[in-house]
DNA sequence: CATGTGTTGTAAATCACGTTGACGATATAC
DNA sequence: GTATATCGTCAACGTGATTTACAACACATG
C-alpha cells in the first residue's frame, strides 16, 4: 500500500468553497451507499449503474429520457445500459408502436437491487441526521429538493 | 449536434434520492464556476483543476498533503499540479529543508484565477440564496460545512 | 406520395480523472 | 548503520464521460 496517507497531520483549512463541500457530499454518499451493497454482497455495482438506477425509480422509460434527466449524452447512458442489462439488473424491450425507440424495463433482480440500495441509504440519512441535528437536516434536503430536485 | 437533446418534456418523477440530489448540486456548482470561467477568458481550466484551486487556498503546502486533504493519491495529484504548472498557475519549489518533498505554490496568474474564481462562486451561491430563501440556504451551507467541512 | 427534418439506438475513438504498483531519494527511529 | 516511512515521480490501467458518425424510424410539410 504505498500509494495511501497514513498519520500526518492536516494543516489549517479556511472556509471551504461551495464546490468542494458540495463534491465531498456527494462523494460520501455515493461511496456509503456502494460499500453497503458491496458488503451485502453485490459486487459488479458501479457508480454509474447506481445512478442510473437512482434515475429510474419511475418504473420504464425510453433510455434518451434518462439522460435527458441525469444531463449526459445518451451514449453514456448506452453503455451503462448494456452492463446493467448484462448483470441481469435491466431489459430492453421493443415498443411495439414507436419502432424507433426501446424501454427500459428493471427486472426482478434489478427491483431487488434498488430496493436494497434505499434501505442503506435510509439508513445513512439517519445517521447524518442525528450527527447534525433533525431540523438543520430538514432544511438541507429541503434546499435540496427546492434546487435540484425533480419537476423544478 | 447528434448527441443532444432538444425540446421533449420530462416524465413524472418520485422523490428523488440524496445520491442523485446531492450529486447533481455538485455537478451544478461544479458546472457554473467552470462555465463562469470559461466565459472570462480563463481556457483550458479543467475540474480538477479547480478542485486543486479549491483545496489550496491555504497558500502553500506540500502536495501530498493536498491529495490527503482531497481523499485521492498523491500521484492523481501530481499529475494535476504538472498540468497546472504548465499552465503557469502553480510552482514547484524545493524545500531547502526537506530535500525530500517539494512546495506547490501559486503563481500570480494563479491568486488571480483563485480571486476570479470565488467572485464567480459568490455570485452563483447569491443567486441560489435568492431563489430558494436566506435561512434555507444558509440552513443548507451549515449543514453541509458541519458534515464535510474542515476539521471536523 | 415524396421529401426534409428531428429523434433514437448503436458503435467507435478519444478524453478526463482517478487507481494501483513500483522505484529512488530522503527523513527518522532504533 | 540499518530498518522503516514518506515523498516525488513514472508507467499501466480502469471507469465514465464526450465527440463524431450513421442507419432506422417519426412526423410535418410541400
Amino acid at each position: 500500500m504505498s500509494t495511501r496517507f497514513t498519520k500526518d497531520a492536516l494543516e489549517t483549512v479556511p472556509p471551504a468553497p461551495l464546490t468542494v463541500l458540495t463534491q465531498t457530499a456527494a462523494h460520501w454518499v455515493m461511496r456509503g451507499v456502494l460499500d453497503g451493497l458491496h458488503r451485502a454482497g453485490y459486487a459488479g455495482i458501479s457508480e454509474a449503474h447506481l445512478a442510473l438506477l437512482g434515475n429510474l425509480d419511475c418504473g420504464t422509460t425510453k433510455s434518451a429520457a434518462i439522460g435527458q434527466r441525469m444531463g449526459i449524452s445518451r451514449q453514456a447512458i448506452y453503455r451503462t445500459v448494456r452492463e446493467m442489462q448484462a448483470l441481469g439488473l435491466l431489459r430492453l424491450e421493443e415498443d411495439p408502436e414507436r419502432g424507433n425507440q426501446k424501454l427500459v424495463v428493471m427486472t426482478a433482480d434489478g427491483e431487488k437491487l434498488a430496493l436494497r440500495a434505499r434501505a442503506i441509504l435510509a439508513g445513512l440519512e439517519q445517521s447524518l441526521c442525528r450527527r447534525i441535528g433533525a431540523d438543520r437536516y430538514a432544511q438541507f434536503r429541503a434546499a435540496l429538493e427546492a434546487e435540484w430536485g425533480p419537476a423544478e
